[in-house]
DNA sequence: GATGAATGAGCCTTCATTCAT
DNA sequence: AATGAATGAAGGCTCATTCAT
């Protein structure tokens, strides 16, 4: 990637982090990007384009970070704390704030086959370890899709709420929290 | 409330679910309304008035929605699966499409002591719900939140994947799902 | 003149007196005068013509001020004196700053005829001083406009300079400027 | 100076005398300067600041005007009959309207350090004529603004009355009008 | 390729005026 | 006569996008 193009792609960032969607301009862009403002339109079509491919972006960044010190050789409650912690970790960190404060849920998106076939891409990992879960009567046998909103969609959820400050969540409770998703995942 | 009044917020909601926060202009909402532009602003101080006022409204139809067909005399489960339901069927039936679209988590707020107080009011009989759990031995013993979180929040994160397309979910996955969070829920 | 006629003007004065003419709105001038917004236009056909009918209403109180404590049988000097300090205490004393600080320049007039045929009413003992003082010889034999340009302008001037902050007059210099006043009115 | 920014402040001049303040919108002002109504803003951040810079671009233009054909070798006499007739010039010849309509006087100011600050330069030659004339002892020893509002703001005065069409003024009154300023400035 | 001045449609908001009650 | 909710044109300002250099 351009050096250039890089750096917008960091300035549209830090920029959305600081100031939400309601203050990005492309001429705030250019500035934090030190660009000017039409060279933005050499790499991108569109300010659309822009947050498309920064959605992208920052959606293969989060999917690193949640893959984060998996192996397939590891046990699957190990791999699935992991991954949980992964999730929390990005939230109480802050490290990429965009996704989980559902910057980009307004977003339009580009035709939902593309985000699937980008899903399934990235998360390989998280569909593996369901898939051996499921084949080995470890997990329920439920859709991949289903089996992560039972279990991984929780940790997001109080990963946003503890954000937001809405409550404080301890690191016992956090624990309980996971235990009880290893509960929603398994047989019993 | 008043009839106009009412009106604006009901096109404020449509336009919302129509086209994002990003294409809302208070001139569109006039026209949807059938209002001149100037009465908007006879109700609602601002943009971000008419914003907030539209969050607390949804959020109690809302919270009506999730509490519907709950009494307190019901056995735990049931209430426990009725309430799973209603969340549910909001995103099916495309009642109220604003908040499955996660575009209501990103309203703006007025402070989080206002929000939190709220929230506690209008979803009394799901805290009741939790707290008898907990007073049985049959739930967990965590927050509301986190057990909320655990076992209500994947039913808003599925129908949230069933509405955008993203995949389809059956009635006996929808069903099994809702055991799964179940299991999340008490203690095994 | 109707109570709430007079109310209105009153308001009015007192909100362009606080605000200027820049913040300036029926609504706000209704609401300081407690009266429907509705009710101004049984009075006054226009916002122009509640700037006009202000406009004279305020002229008359500037006039009677200025040839406050006046008799014809004064002396001159001593008439000439009273009216130089009128003018100037009603910067000072900041009692009628509406015309002093020029809010009514901007103003479209009425036809002019008006305008002069009322000024030569409402200033008659002004005009009488000078006739008399031209008719003894004293003062200089010029047209009453120029006169009064000479001799009772430069006390608004001073004033509005005072009223503005861009310097101060101590007493003594106030004096030494009616005294020079006078210089320029008499004949040498 | 850019093209584009004489240009708009030029139409605002014009617009301000054609139609005062009350009737001066960014846009007439973009139209008349033959500029897209986003460029206003590059050169000027306001509304508001647009009328501060054409304030000081006028009122350089005025003391230019004021100060024209005066050099201080010219006998003190001279040099005030000048700046008296320069004064009275801009009127008549309606040059520069905007100043003599009164309009100038109720545009806004930034704080009044700086006026005074700016107008101690532009008007240099006004104040060393007077501090010329006191030190010969021809002139009353009064401060400079004192003088300038008894010998110099009664042209200014008569000028406004002129244009307005109140009265009109012969070329011998005026000539007399600056016999009697001259009475009013020196010792007797 | 890169620049950044220029564009102008469109946004939020205000406010003089009307009119059904 | 009086009310005040409703109107909608118009205002100040922003910002995505273009294009001459």
């Amino acid at each position: 990637m351009t050096d250039k193009k890089e750096r917008i792609l960091q300035a549209t960032e830090e920029l959305l982090a600081k100031h939400g969607f309601h203050g990005l301009s492309m001429n705030m862009v250019a500035k934090e990007a030190k660009v000017a403002t039409g060279t933005i339109y050499r790499y991108f079509t569109d300010k659309d384009d822009l947050l498309y491919q920064l959605h992208d972006h920052i959606l293969t960044i989060v999917a690193q970070k949640i893959t984060q010190h998996i192996s397939d050789a590891m046990p699957l409650e190990q791999r699935f704390r992991t991954m949980w912690l992964n999730i929390w970790k990005m939230a109480t960190d802050s490290e990429a704030p965009l996704i989980n404060r559902g910057q980009f849920e307004n977003m339009p998106h580009r035709g939902k086959q593309y985000k699937i076939a980008l899903e399934k891409t990235l998360f390989a990992p998280v569909h593996k370890m369901f898939d051996e879960g499921k084949a080995q009567g470890l997990f329920k046998p439920l859709d991949n899709e289903i089996l992560a909103a039972l279990s991984l969609e929780p940790s997001a959820a109080l990963a946003r709420k503890h954000l937001t400050g809405i409550f404080t969540v301890s690191d016992e409770a956090r624990d309980a929290a996971i235990n009880a998703c290893w509960d929603a995942l398994i047989t019993h």
